[in-house]
DNA sequence: CGGTTTTGACCGGCGC
DNA sequence: GCGCCGGTCAAAACCG
């Protein structure tokens, strides 16, 4: 508890944070807890502190189901995409971790806009290679990360995701439940930014549908042959993010990320939803695999 | 100079 | 109870 005290990020005013901290919002647990704030409001709530629980990851899962929309209602179908992408790609569920198995292309790196902060390395025993440990840089999302190289396979990244980017999750929360899509609505303010969200969500069942024909896309992995940058793109970010078409992320193909990723300020993680996630290669950002290999590189 | 990474210390869980 | 091990912290180093 203490130590997330001294994580006052929270007094970000970024837009999204603003967002995020949005009391309202359906994504978050609100607890309260005691917080020595530095007291700037006389007593009052400046006990009360907002703790993100953010979306359980069944929740998640559940808005990753394929749902059609008949008109009327969402139809969910079994199909779930997750469970497709595990097969397709590999990716496996322990315990509310996912793993990420991926082969290394060289040091062709995408980013997607998520930021990570590299937290901690270490060097596992038995194993020839450190592990690396990253967190969002989303003050609120819990998501986290680590990366490291197979001992059997040096060409194979694995990556484990705990959590989820609560931000990319937006889109596939079921927002709607108790507002189905009506795009005359007025909306607050607070309101709107989510209604930009829940427009990314009308577009998921059809992508959804298509996830099967994910391709990379090419403007947002220049630098990279699109062979490789679609298991760049699949293995470098966060979990759900590489496992959702990038098409529900960047619906106009908005070139824009450059702007986020590379902007310098504290709070440049990516919005909800990302307008499009790759930012690419040439991203001075964290790079997991380029990381590894540099080490591997410099100590062998 | 601010933000990010590095890296050794620290801590808690677990097995013996 | 103790030691090992993996995960996290945080100060220092590094970098643009």
């Amino acid at each position: 508890m203490e130590k997330e005290q001294k994580d006052d990020r929270f007094g970000c005013e970024d837009e999204l944070v603003r967002e995020l901290l949005d009391d309202e919002s359906p994504l978050f647990v609100l607890q309260q807890g005691t917080v020595q704030e530095k007291s700037k409001t006389s007593g009052e709530d400046s006990t009360k502190r907002l703790i993100c629980a953010g979306p359980r990851i069944e929740d998640i899962e559940n808005a990753l189901s394929v749902k059609t929309w008949n008109g009327a209602q969402y139809q969910v179908q079994q199909q779930n995409r997750i469970n497709s992408i595990q097969q397709e790609r590999g990716l496996t569920k322990i315990e509310n971790k996912y793993t990420l198995k991926i082969k290394n292309y060289g040091n062709c790196m995408a980013d997607d806009g998520y930021k990570w902060r590299k937290y901690g390395q270490k060097w596992i025993k038995n194993t020839p290679n450190p592990r690396s440990y990253y967190k969002c840089r989303n003050p609120r999302c819990s998501a986290k990360k680590q990366v490291e190289r197979s001992k059997d396979e040096p060409d194979t990244l694995i990556i484990t995701y705990e959590g989820f980017h609560l931000h990319f999750a937006y889109p596939y929360l079921p927002l709607n439940n108790h507002h189905q899509p009506s795009p005359d609505d007025t909306i607050s303010p607070t309101k709107k930014a989510k209604q930009g969200i829940s427009e990314a969500e009308s577009q998921v069942p059809e992508t959804i549908a298509n996830y099967t024909n994910i391709e990379p896309l090419p403007s947002s992995i220049e630098g990279c042959p699109p062979e490789m940058s679609l298991e760049a793109g699949f293995s470098q970010q966060g979990l759900l993010e590489d496992v959702v078409p990038w098409v529900i992320r960047n619906p106009s193909h908005n070139n824009n990320i450059s702007s986020i990723s590379s902007s310098s300020s504290s709070s440049n993680y990516s919005r909800s939803p990302p307008a499009s996630p790759y930012s690419l290669s040439t991203s001075p950002f964290y790079d997991p695999c380029l990381d590894i290999l540099s080490i591997n590189s410099s100590i062998r």
